[in-house]
Order: C-alpha cells, then sequence, then structure tokens
DNA sequence: GCCGTTTTGTACCCAGTAGTACTGAATGCG
DNA sequence: CGCATTCAGTACTACTGGGTACAAAACGGC
C-alpha cells in the first residue's frame, strides 16, 4: 500500500554492530553507519530511532546471541566441568590474536561512557545477570560432581569475572595458548 | 627572566586525571577540563601538549602509581599468598560500591577506542606486563611455598586477569563482600 | 623605568556530527 | 490512470569540539 524498504532491518544491525565493535559506541559516527550499510540517515531514524536507540538494539541482539549459545553449550549432558570449558573455549578465537583486538562489545560498551545512557548500563547489567544464572544453575544441579563445601553462587560468579578479565585483555591480543592455559588453571577449582 | 606560571603541572594533571577517570577519554572535552582546572586551553596546549599526549601523561603517572604501590605490598616478607591478597584486597574500595562505578582508568582506556592511539596501547600494556612480571617475580621466588608443578608463569597471569575481570565489573558496583569471596576463591589456586 | 621573554585569556576558525526539512520516487488500491 | 501513503536521498541546520592567532599581562635583567 506504499512504497516497500528497500533494506533488511536485521543486515543493516549486523552491519551497525560490525562497525560499533571496532570502533566503539562514542566513537563511532551515523556517517560511518551509512557508508557501511548504504543507508541514508532518515532511513535509519525512521527505522531506529536515534544512536542511542540503535545501539541499544544492536546491543540487545549481541546479547540475545551469546545467550543463546551459553545456553545451548551449558544445558549438555554429563560433566558440568566440560561443558563450561567448551563454553569459555568458544571464546578463545574472538579474544585472542588479532581478531580478539575488538573484544567483546558488551563490555567495551561498559567503560565507554556509554553507561550515562541509563538504557544500555540496563541492557548490560541484565545480561551478566542472566550468564551468571546459567551458570549456577548449572553447577547448582551438578553440585554432587563437586567435593563437599563446593559453593556455586559464588564459583558461578568467579567464572563470570574470569570470562570478564580476558574479553577486556582480549585487546592485547594475547596468544590463544595463554587464553586456554587460564581457563584450564581455573577450572581447576571446579573439582 | 619572564612570566611565572601561574598553576602546578601535578595538579593539574590530578584534575585532568579525575575527569578522564569519571568522563572516559573520548567523552571528555578539553572544556571540560578548563572548567574544572581553571586552565585556559592554549595553556594547556603549551604545558601538556594536545588531548592525546595529556591523557598519555595522566595514565602514564596512574601507572606510575599502581606499580609503586603493587611493588611496595608485593615485597613484604613472609606469604607469598598473603602480599598477594593484600595487593588484590585492597583494590575493593576502588572497584565495589557507589565509588567503584568509574572502574580502573587503565582498563576503561583499553576499550575506548583510544587504543587507535599507539603511545596510549603501548602504554598500557607495558603497565599490564610489569604487573605481571611483579606477581611472577614474586611467585618465583616463594615457590617453595607451593605444591610441586606449581607454575609461577601462568598463575601471576591468570591473577592479572582476574584483577583486570574485578576492575572492568566494577562498573557495576558489586558488593564489596563480593569481591573478596571471589579473590579469597581464587587464591586457593596458591597451594 | 624600559625591553625581551614567556604566560595568559579572549576570541576565533574549521572540521565533524547528531538530527531534520523537504522533494522526489515507488508501491497498492480503486 | 490517479491517488494516498510510505520510503529514499539530498541538502541543510545547529552545535560541539579540538586546536590556534593575537594582544594584553607579568616577570627578570639592564
Amino acid at each position: 500500500m506504499a512504497r516497500p524498504r528497500s533494506f533488511e532491518p536485521d543486515k543493516v544491525l549486523e552491519i551497525a554492530r560490525e562497525v560499533f565493535w571496532r570502533k566503539g559506541f562514542q566513537a563511532t559516527s551515523l556517517d560511518e553507519i551509512t557508508a557501511a550499510s548504504g543507508i541514508a540517515k532518515p532511513s535509519l531514524y525512521a527505522a531506529f530511532g536515534d544512536k542511542n536507540a540503535l545501539f541499544l538494539k544492536v546491543l540487545d541482539r549481541y546479547h540475545e546471541r551469546l545467550l543463546g549459545w551459553a545456553e545451548r553449550v551449558l544445558a549438555q549432558p554429563g560433566s558440568a566441568r566440560e561443558a563450561i570449558r567448551q563454553w569459555l573455549t568458544g571464546f578463545i578465537p574472538s579474544c585472542s590474536g588479532e581478531k580478539g583486538r575488538r573484544g567483546c562489545l558488551s563490555i567495551n560498551a561498559a567503560t565507554d561512557g556509554a553507561l550515562d545512557q541509563l538504557d544500555i548500563r540496563k541492557s548490560i547489567e541484565r545480561y551478566n545477570k542472566r550468564l551468571e544464572e546459567l551458570l549456577r544453575a548449572r553447577l547448582r544441579s551438578d553440585r554432587d560432581q563437586f567435593k563437599k563445601g563446593f559453593d556455586p553462587e559464588l564459583t558461578a560468579h568467579t567464572i563470570v569475572v574470569l570470562h570478564t578479565g580476558l574479553m577486556a585483555l582480549a585487546h592485547q591480543a594475547p596468544e590463544p595458548k595463554k587464553v586456554k592455559a587460564v581457563i584450564d588453571l581455573v577450572l581447576t577449582l571446579l573439582a
């Protein structure tokens, strides 16, 4: 009944994610996104709102994707430690070597001054909370795999801290081996 | 022989550090620094160079201060584990509660897009390297305090990762108790 | 008291950026 | 085909921010 859209919003959100991820939220100008996507600014505004709203959409999708993957990997049967190891090692390609330099979009955003935007901060906090919940649930339900006195809550949180540290240090492009060794060492806490 | 300076560079660097720390490198405008310090822009430029150079000076001082403190605490005699525990717990006030929200200036800078500036990236990498060296040296020299097979290099790096994670998560203003519990749990790796 | 030198502060320039008319184009429907 | 409706793209505005020219001011030395 009217002129149809000439682009797929999902594709544009993916392109925007790449730009935001590479340059950071503050440092990314809308012109760079229009250049990368071929979509003019008024169309972006009509489809996604202003820069903050666009980034929030990008970030929420990013979070959903990571949570979906974590949920799948952490739900596998067998050893809880191996499930968590698989989840953590899955990040190695994206947090080591040259590819890792961009780090984690979410953690980058948390230190971007983007935190002034309440929506964005809430999204990040919610993501961390849900991630920790997934780990905690798995450790809790498998607590008899571990020795007496094992603390699922504290251990889950500690793994989140470790994960955050690895993703924050990704900007230094460490060697994959080094990351793997750290993961293995910390997983000895699951005993 | 000429008009004297009307401000102390060290004081100005401290004020600039506070502003950068609170708002982030990119998000801080020079106008905010002139407003906070009372120093006009041309004086800032004459004394410190452009924005990047100013931030680099601030960051280097920050690093020196943290390294100096780490060196002092980690040099204390007795248990290596207790020395490291004291070093880590010393960060609790600045990485938990409302005061912690600003996180760590260095880690924030690493994800600020400030990394495009090679000087700044080098400074951060050098800081992390020297920090890890301090830990490694202490763990190595006291390796007979630990069980056979203890790996000082890997353990030192893991502690740096943990420390980075704690400082990155500081933006969420966690409870001090939680941070302390994580530290205690990870220090059981030193056995 | 005057002069060269360095600092100071106002006022400015220019590039870049978020956000917005406004005109023209593409559709479905009658 | 005509028309209402929605999208696309150019061009613009208003503003901010980094950086600087220039003239006045504050010193030490003569």
